[in-house]
DNA sequence: ATAATACTTCGACAATTAACGAAGTAACGA
DNA sequence: TCGTTACTTCGTTAATTGTCGAAGTATTAT
């Protein structure tokens, strides 16, 4: 039971499930899914951490920045996750969230992040 | 989001997850689960209810027995529960409940049911 | 160095969920 | 009709999970 309900648990939040569709195209720095997500640094850095520990993504640091991006799927998973794309792409909140990220992805880098100084 | 968040969530749990595979080959009456899945009636009951929300169940009465089996899947749907199997075949917990579900179903309904009456 | 930035981890709290006994319902049997 | 059986729904409790502020870490800037 282990694997399949560990990556099925992980996919089971409306939050998780918008940031791995949302790094279906590629990598993404966390500042970018803090604004598209809406949700404090601190709720979406364990959100990925528990997508992470479920293997469904990685990441990188490039100074002080962290991107996030999907982890290669094989086998099973792989058609298992493929098929959930698929059943994402017809999904409103999905395509609400491609449209925001188009405009988050036009703002410079000292635009983004405005979330660590807002107060 | 609403159904593929729907549907992940159904099965996100240990016990949901090994009931909906175990009606992979047919279907079953909530007794023979029961004793399956080692949780009172009521729980079994409710998780089967989650299941049926989330459509990937339906059920039929004949008489006094419950009788649940799959739904008819189509699309992606179809595709990411069919993976989902794949994923579950290799499973030492799926494997068990196999081998445990070949001795229930051995038993007479008499014996069977036993949970109602053990005290 | 010191200060800021971009995060992560910790700790607390609130909301959700799993579990089951008890009470309720529907079907069959005497 | 009265009891029994096979189940569901309800109500409560315990455990888990989501959320975020505060504190901690690593990196860059001055």
């Amino acid at each position: 039971m282990k694997q399949p309900l560990h990556t099925v648990r992980a996919l089971a939040d409306e939050i998780r499930m918008r940031a791995w569709k949302a790094l279906e195209p590629g990598e993404l720095c966390l500042c970018e899914l803090i604004e598209l997500l809406d949700r404090s640094p601190a709720t979406v850095s364990k959100h990925l951490s528990l997508l992470r520990q479920a293997g469904l993504i990685e990441y990188r640091k490039e100074g002080r920045w962290h991107y996030y991006g999907r982890a290669k799927y094989a086998g099973a998973s792989a058609r298992m996750l493929g098929a959930l794309d698929r059943m994402l792409d017809g999904d409103d909140a999905v395509r609400a969230d491609k449209k925001h990220l188009n405009r988050i992805q036009r703002k410079s880098r000292e635009e983004l992040c405005q979330c660590y100084r807002k107060k």
